[in-house]
Formats: structure tokens, C-alpha cells, sequence
DNA sequence: TCGGGTGCTGCAATCGAATGCACGCACGGC
DNA sequence: GCCGTGCGTGCATTCGATTGCAGCACCCGA
């Protein structure tokens, strides 16, 4: 069992002839200036040669810091959720930090278990991509002095900071584009009315087909009662069994577009031919689809990125204010739109 | 600034009026039976009513556990991984257990950096997806005595634990289908050959096309550079250029079979007209495509949660030997085969 | 020559929980 | 009535790193 222990600060001070606490403080380039810089190379290059690598534990256990973030998803699964985890913890780590992942489901109750356990683990913040709009929770957290940064979503009242993508620039380059194809009555199937992100989009929605001059027909809106494929399709069929008259549906995101896919299979409708859709979003593998799915395409590694580089500032420097950046988006055109037939 | 202070074991061991030590051994389970019974109860009551959560980090210090499993990815954004990765939380929570996720980008240095700072995180044991075939690193893992447990890939010649699909069984009810279907030259686009995987599957290929009594041409197998759709367009070229010829494709994974596509409509091919394809892994949305794939199903998520199973088993008995499961797997037949063209 | 800096290093306490050891007390047996 | 036994509890140390404070040596100016 040959086992070797990982060396520990000790083992450094012993080995360069210093003190623990000399020790310390070289190998810290914020307390390095204390210490003889003769002896503070002297003890890096013991450190370097027998491996030394600080415990974060013992650390963590003094400095009460952890370094480590909360991140809280409402599903992993969900494809728009690992690239930004993927922007995320590129900056993390290049900050020497890491992060905890949990999933909630969007159960409120999940949610609060898993963040108090966070919390016992000592994350140093948050990065919480679940804002319903109602969002007690939060603002306990918020009152108690945690960090913590909103991506994708924005919770309403509270002075957090927020990393999303700019909705209302996302619909109006969706509804333009329709309006551009010819499109006059266009349905909106909006995200679930209890999340910031499905009210914005549909509050953009209308603003856009208000300046685009389209016709603008409360029933030509609809909520769906979630972010998925099935809730979009009932929606879509609950708009048609209607008998409500559209050309083209833009869709509160690419899953609710995907579930208008399949109503226009149940019910033999031909897309682009006979209705057009625009997705948001951009998942992975759009193209692949029949059609391709025209979408809005968000820059989710970056918002990733932008939240982890927020969070560690806030971190680093608590009484500077909460800021929230509105990322630029882009229209992807693909196969899913057309002009409507004549 | 009220930031009430969490409670500390001291501060319950205070309000029950005992000494921290035996509060400790009261809040503990394995050690409660060393208090009296009742003192235990008031402790635990006090505990509860002070919301007291043990410091993960303290305790950390003084067991030498964190309560830490590293997770070692290739890329989050790959499809398959998500759900294992839920399947492994799922498990890992309710064992008090938290996952740290890295992702390698396949790549042996960052997987090397990242593995070393999980270490020194005190993580109890890996979870690790990234089986190149040579694999110097994890031998020496194993030799430190490391907990470790690989999914979905296996290393050649080492003794770890692993749960991955039965490879072998999912390649032969491919080609059984195909078979039955009244394929006769059938082409592998077989996995990097640098991968375990890649390789049981392309053998597993070979011996299905022997067993059915199919023509066997080593020209009817390519080894495809990645596990991409690129790769796998690349491939398939390559098949088609050399004018060989075939009436189905198995796929070494989804992405492969992707590429497939992209070359189809490239080439005017029709599927499953002019060729049938079979894909492997079943990632989402692959119903949404035309046609939709056929594929063999992964039990992702137990996969997922095996692993994590095994691992806290060989945290808890290190002496337990090295145990390996392969997972049943099922043909989801969907759009993309069909009998060859007369 | 002596006082006051200054620069560097060591000492010791600390973070929060776990744990080996020892002590105190009650009780039972003789 | 005394001693042994054992249960329950407290004391003190430990994990590894950080940090306030003290001390030492040396230098400079007066």
C-alpha cells in the first residue's frame, strides 16, 4: 500500500525550512509581498516539486469560502440548458471555481430542498435558471445577502441581476420575417403565462404585429400550460378546432414548435405549404428536422459565460450594484417558412 | 444586517444544554446508540427547531470525505450525457452525495488537469465516460486506489467497474431487422477505432453478419474519425465514392447516422427507399426527423443511475470486487428502414 | 549609543465537526 | 458497605490552511 499521502502545507514548510504560516503566505500571491521573496520562491519550487495542492476543504473550512456555485436547472435534459452550463463552467474554472448542478423539474418544493443544500455545502452563489414570476424563494435568498444571477429568466420586482436573451427583439424578427413573407394573421403560442419568459414574449409579440400593421385577434393567441412539445401541440389543436383562421404560428419556443410538427402530421397539413412556423431558441439539430425549423437563435454558451463572470464579480465585490445584460439575437431562416399559399 | 448566522453544532449542543461532542454523536446515526436515548431525542428536537445543518466542509476536514463525486465527461452537449447524468444525481442525492461535473472535450490534457483538481477537492470517487482505449491515466488511478466506475465505454485490460449497453446485443438486433427486412449488403460506419465502444460494436457487427449468413466485405465496414454527424457524412462519402455497394447502413451511434442524412440529400438518395438506416443511442427528437430514425433505445438514465449505484457500493466496501453490468437493450423501429428496393 | 522603525518570520488561535480517552456516577453482586 | 462494571458524558486533540499578533534582527537617524 504504498499510498502516498498528498502532501500537505506542512509537508512544504518542513521541506523548505519555514514555518506553516510562511509557508502560507508564500504560496498566496495576495499575502506573497509579506514574505522574503528569496524564501517565498524557495518554498513555490518545494511545493511544485512534491506536488503540493491546497486542500479547498481545510480552506473553505477557514475562509468560509467554498469555491464553489449553486447551479440550479430546472432540467438538465432539456437541450437548451447544457451549453450554457457549458459557458458557465468554462469561467468557473478558469477562476478556479466549480459547479454544483442540481434539477428541480420546476418543483417549487425540489427546488427549495436543493438550494438549502447547497447552501450547507457553502456555495459561494447562485446561478438559478428557474424564475417563475411568483418567486418567494428568491427573495428570501435575496434578503439574506446571497449571490445570485438569473439566466434565461427574469423573476419580476426583484433587483436581480439577469443574464437573458432579448425576447422582444427575438418575436419582432420572427414576426417581421413572416409580415416580410406575406403572412397577415399569425398565431403566437406563448410559453406558460407564470414564467417571465412566456409573458415577455407574448407582450413582444403583440407589440410587433401592432407596428407591423398585421391583424391582431386575441384569439389568435394562446398559452401553453408548459415548455414542451405536448403542451404545444394541444395548443395548436385547441387554435384549429377553433376553427380559428392563420397562416403562420410563431411558436413561444422550438419544443411547442416541434408539437405543432406533429399536429400537422395528425391532421395532414403541409408546412411550409399551408401554415409556416418560427421556433426560438435553436436547439441542437433543427436542421435535421422536415422542414428545418426556422428559429431564433440565442447565444446560450455566452449567456452561460456572462452569468458566471456577473456572479463571480458580484462575489468578489457584493456592494457593487445588481446589472443585467439583454443578449442580441438572430434570426435563423430555415425551411419552416414560407410565404402563405395564395 | 440581520444575516442570522446558520447554527453551528455548538450552538446546539448550547441550547440542549450538553457538550458539543455528545451532540455530535446524537446527530449522528452510527454513533447515536453511544447516547442516552432521551438526551439523543431533546438534541435532534433542538437541532430541528434551530434548523441546524452539519457544515459539510468541517466535517469534511476531520473524515476526509466530502460528500463529492466527480463526474468526468466528455461534452455536456452531447445528448447522450444528460440523461445519464440525471439517472447518477438521482441516485447520489439520495445518498447526500453531489455530483461535480467536468467535461474533457475528449481531450487528455484538460481530462488529466481536470481529474487532478477533482482530487484535490477531496472527491470520493469518479464516475468517468471518457474509456479511450489506451488509458494510462486510469491505471494509475486504480493503482493509487481511486473509486472509480466508467459508463457507456470500457477500458481494454483493466479491472474497473463499468456499466455500459450490450453492444452486442444492440448491433445484432440491428442487423436482424435489416436482415428481416431482406437486406443482404449492409455497411457499418463503425466508431473511432480508439474507442471501446467503436470497437465492440463493429466486432459485434461482424459477427451478426456472419451468424445470419449475410455477405460479409471488409469493404462494407468504414471506421469513422469521431462520433459525429461530420465524420459520419465523411464516412458514408467515402463508401459511395469507392462505388461499393449497399442497401443499409448501420450506424455506429445517432450522430453517424445524422451525418447519413446530410450525404442523402446531398446525393439525391431517398431513405429508407434507396438506403435503410439504423442508428444507436436513440437521443431525443429523433422521431421529429424525416424519416424518422430507426435506433436502438439506451437506458440512459439507468445507465446513469447504476453507475452512481456501484460507485457508492465500492465507496462504502473498497474490498468489494470490481463488478460490471451490461444493459438489455431494444430495436425502436421507426421511419428509416424498409425492404430494399427490388 | 540608544530609540524607533521596518521587514520578515514564528506562534498560536481559529474555522466546525469527529473521536479516542478518561472520568463520574449509578447500580448490582458479594 | 465496598468494589467492579458499564453506560453516558465531557475533555482535548485532530483534520489543513489562514491570519492577528508578537518577536526578532537589523538599520537608520539623532
Amino acid at each position: 500500500m504504498p499510498a502516498v499521502q498528498t502532501p500537505t502545507l506542512r509537508d512544504v514548510a518542513d521541506a523548505a525550512g519555514v514555518h506553516p504560516a510562511t509557508a502560507s503566505r508564500a504560496l498566496n500571491p495576495g499575502t506573497r509581498g509579506l514574505v522574503n521573496a528569496d524564501t517565498a520562491r524557495r518554498v513555490m519550487k518545494v511545493a511544485e516539486t512534491l506536488g503540493y495542492r491546497p486542500n479547498p476543504i481545510a480552506r473553505g473550512l477557514k475562509t468560509a469560502k467554498s469555491g464553489t456555485i449553486g447551479l440550479v436547472l430546472p432540467d438538465l435534459t432539456n437541450p437548451m440548458f447544457p451549453p450554457i452550463v457549458r459557458g458557465i463552467e468554462a469561467i468557473l474554472e478558469a477562476a478556479g471555481y466549480s459547479g454544483l448542478i442540481v434539477n428541480t423539474d420546476n418543483d417549487p418544493h425540489r427546488e427549495r430542498v436543493h438550494i438549502e443544500t447547497l447552501r450547507s455545502r457553502q456555495v459561494e452563489g447562485f446561478i438559478i435558471a428557474t424564475a417563475r414570476l411568483e418567486h418567494p424563494l428568491l427573495e428570501q435568498l435575496q434578503r439574506e445577502g446571497v449571490q445570485m444571477v438569473m439566466v434565461n429568466r427574469r423573476p419580476e420586482g426583484l433587483d436581480l441581476p439577469s443574464i437573458t436573451p432579448d425576447d422582444a427583439v427575438g418575436v419582432e424578427l420572427s414576426v417581421r420575417h413572416l409580415a416580410e413573407l406575406g403572412h397577415r394573421r399569425i398565431v403566437h403560442l406563448a410559453g406558460p403565462d407564470n414564467t417571465s419568459t412566456g409573458v415577455a414574449r407574448a407582450r413582444a409579440f403583440r407589440n410587433a404585429v401592432r407596428d407591423l400593421g398585421l391583424e391582431h385577434d386575441p384569439a389568435l393567441v394562446a398559452s401553453c400550460s408548459h415548455w414542451s412539445e405536448e403542451a404545444g401541440a394541444e395548443a395548436l389543436r385547441g387554435m384549429l378546432d377553433a376553427g380559428t383562421d392563420f397562416t403562420a404560428v410563431v411558436a413561444g419556443n422550438d419544443l411547442i414548435a416541434l408539437g405543432c410538427y406533429d399536429v400537422f402530421a395528425e391532421r395532414g397539413l403541409q408546412c411550409p405549404g399551408d401554415v409556416s412556423v418560427v421556433g426560438f431558441n435553436d436547439m441542437p439539430f433543427l436542421d435535421k428536422l422536415r422542414p428545418p425549423l426556422t428559429t431564433v437563435s440565442v447565444p446560450h454558451q455566452q449567456i452561460g459565460a456572462e452569468a458566471a463572470r456577473l456572479l463571480l464579480e458580484a462575489i468578489a465585490d457584493p456592494s457593487r450594484p445588481a446589472r443585467s445584460v439583454l443578449l442580441p439575437l438572430t434570426l435563423k431562416v430555415r425551411g419552416s417558412t414560407a410565404p402563405p399559399a395564395a
